[in-house]
DNA sequence: GTAGTTGTTGGCACAGCGCCAATAGTGCAC
DNA sequence: GTGCACTATTGGCGCTGTGCCAACAACTAC
């Protein structure tokens, strides 16, 4: 009579992977203080101590929840790199809004949080996927021309990017405006801020 | 001899106003998680149990902070409803950008903190905030011509105020552009989007 | 079968928080 | 000036949740 074991001993791979799908259910399920590392261990069927094992602190595991969720889908632009640019700026916007549907409820909103009682670990990994989304719409637009006072240019884009966020969740989540409205908003506005604030913004040089 | 007493004993208004400064101050200093309610009781020379009393729980006490940081000053804009609309607009953006500057570096920066596991009580706080300055901005402008799609206009305004804020942010903090930069920025995205996008957004209508 | 490897467990220790009965300032009545 | 009621304030008890680690048990190779 072989005795039935106790519990399957798995890959370190796949256990990892078990814990995290956990982690990502509840932590989009509830707020972060409303998750006990006992709530993510009991969901993945496991002692609370491996989480600690696998993953450092309940806060590292947090992190890469985050990390994961906060990183820009891969979707390829169709990038046709020889329209105008008004063409190349719909194809942006196109690309951003399409990433932001493919996301589930879970996406991740707005970087900043608040400026009290910040967190900056988990701030530098939201700048970071925001300014991976800079850098696929300043790549999709492909403002080649602008060599100089690129920095303006990115922290231009930086804001509009929260523009976009906001805009997206006022259409997906609050249903308050559609998406043709968000399109026609993303359009001009990035259209405004690359044809006339940059000029002129570089015309009075930088402070 | 008169014995020197042990610890002074206060109005309930005035301890709990002292108690609310230490919490603001430390608050502003290290993240939420970093703060015990031990730290803002020795910082107030005050016993723990006191900051249950006063206020409910730390995460209450912090929310209370959080309120009062993210409240609009109530500075009172020059309201010159007379002039044109981008009068009007500059009288707003200045207003926005004066308030900014106002505050010190404790400032609420953006509305959001991250989807996953988002704190609803926090973000609603917030949020009213937004409201709150959307309206400041909205009045300000004076769009009274516009009787219908109040809604869009709001929700478009809104996602401006993201930007609004980022952009500050650019300013203040990462002083990757000038106050001028920001301006002109913040000008004319709200004059596209008041001028150009609104309109073509009612024209379509609402989905 | 047996020994070695290592994925996994269970519990110990500790920090932080909410709570509450006891305590000690403070002003009022006389 | 003395006692008394009032309540601001304390100090510590108990609980929850977390990080850690030594023991354990499943699997593998021989």
């Amino acid at each position: 009579m072989t005795t039935e074991p106790r519990w399957r001993r798995l890959g370190p791979d796949q256990r990892r992977e078990e814990i995290f799908a956990s982690a990502q259910r509840l932590f989009a399920l509830r707020p972060y203080r409303d998750v006990s590392t006992a709530d993510i261990a009991a969901d993945a069927g496991v002692a609370r101590g491996l989480l600690n094992h696998y993953f450092g602190t309940k806060r590292d595991l947090y992190l890469e929840v985050v990390r994961e969720a906060a990183s820009v889908p891969e979707n390829v632009i169709d990038h046709a790199p020889g329209g105008t640019l008004e063409e190349r700026i719909d194809a942006a916007v196109t690309w951003f809004l399409d990433s932001l549907s493919g996301q589930d409820a879970a996406w991740i909103s707005a970087a900043g949080s608040s400026g009290l009682g910040r967190d900056p670990e988990l701030e530098r990994i939201l700048l970071k996927a925001e300014d991976d989304a800079v850098d696929r719409v300043l790549e999709t637009i492909d403002m080649a021309d602008v060599t100089d006072h690129r920095d303006e240019l990115r922290a231009f884009v930086r804001a509009y990017g929260q523009l976009a966020k906001t805009a997206g969740r006022e259409w997906l989540i609050k249903k308050q405006l559609s998406r043709e409205q968000v399109h026609l908003l993303l359009r001009q506005s990035l259209l405004t801020i690359v044809e006339d604030v940059l000029p002129e913004a570089i015309a009075r040089d930088r402070a």
